[in-house]
DNA sequence: AGACAGTAAGACAAAATCCGTCTCAGTGTC
DNA sequence: GACACTGAGACGGATTTTGTCTTACTGTCT
């Protein structure tokens, strides 16, 4: 999951972000993102072999590891399990917001980037959140509950964001905190330990 | 200079000029114009023979003539010479910087973008700038020299824009009254009528 | 009804671009 | 000197884009 990632690929990978954000991933070609770090294509291909493709799945796993290693750091400390939920949600759905990136993405290939957040990309995310967010949740519950418990969390943060609704502010602690009480909480109930 | 332009050339130009945004002037294809307006490729080809180089064209000139039109609406009613100059450099510096696809274009293409307001296009902005603008100074000035005046403020204020000074604002009445009253109306003092 | 102008859809070949791989030369390190 | 890493760029093949052309459809005018 982690990266012993080179200064290189970083430049490679942030030139692609920047690329990305400039055209859209559909524009982009490998010789765009070769100038724009500065490094040759022969160089590119060694380091990402398969090209584009992989390019991009490399940039993608090393944004969601950005994503989640941001929101750990925001969560870390909590009281409780209910708090802990809340602050996850709540900093989830407000880093989703303010991203800019994805922002972009989703305004100029909204086919794409919905993609990446639901059928396609969905599994992965959930995996992501799982490891990052399961060993907070592990204090509390066993590890099959923690394990179901992040995803539908996932799930949720997901789908408010794409879909707001009228009745719920995932980005909003005081709006947040009864909807986990009252729609998550009690599931597992049972099985806090 | 003036157009006869039928509702589906507007629908082509400006499905052009958000391309243009989105994805810089490099990237839009023909088919990205033609699907973003709803029109088919013949239908294009037909309204700009020559394809994009003509098509760009087209918008350009459109652009210049919009410019110059809301230009001369700002500065109607001048009380003299002087008062004409400043509203109209104010106004033309203002409506540069406030201009949204000229901002993107200068970002995501530096180079082309430079030499539509230098080296290439530089020529037809002034030549823009005398037909709308001259006739506001001639009741001030002979025919020539209104000329002259004109292509020098042209000059100016697009050297200002592109390079701001320490010395001078001319985005700013204050500042921009005594730049023309010192510098460019003594040059012109000789030929008032 | 029939002529006609304007258009969409799409086939087509030619041109341009992009891709992925490869070689070669240069550079710095051990 | 051996070695790992890189930039530059050549190369053929794949893909995209271009510009032209044909066909069929639609509405308007006579």
């Amino acid at each position: 999951m982690s990266s012993a990632a080179t200064v290189v690929e970083l430049r490679v990978l942030d030139a692609a972000k920047s690329c990305c954000e400039r055209w859209g991933i559909a524009k982009v070609t490998i010789d765009d993102i070769a100038s724009e770090s500065g490094v040759s294509r022969a160089t590119l291909y060694r380091l990402f072999p398969g090209g584009k493709d992989v390019l991009f799945e490399a940039l993608r796993v090393r944004e969601l590891e950005d994503f989640f290693t941001r929101l750990t750091a925001q969560v870390e400390g909590a009281a409780d399990l209910e708090d802990l939920l809340v602050r996850t949600v709540v900093a989830a759905t407000q880093e989703l917001r303010a991203d800019q990136h994805l922002a972009l993405m989703l305004a100029s290939e909204p086919g794409d980037t919905l993609g990446q957040l639901t059928v396609d990309g969905l599994p992965r995310i959930i995996r992501f959140a799982t490891v990052f967010i399961v060993p907070l949740v592990d204090p509390y519950l066993p590890r099959r509950e923690s394990a179901r418990l992040v995803e539908l969390l996932a799930r949720l943060v997901i789908s408010y964001f794409l879909a707001p609704s009228d009745h719920v502010d995932l980005g909003n602690p005081e709006s947040a905190r009864p909807f986990i009480t009252t729609f998550i909480l009690p599931a597992f109930q049972a099985a806090l330990s």
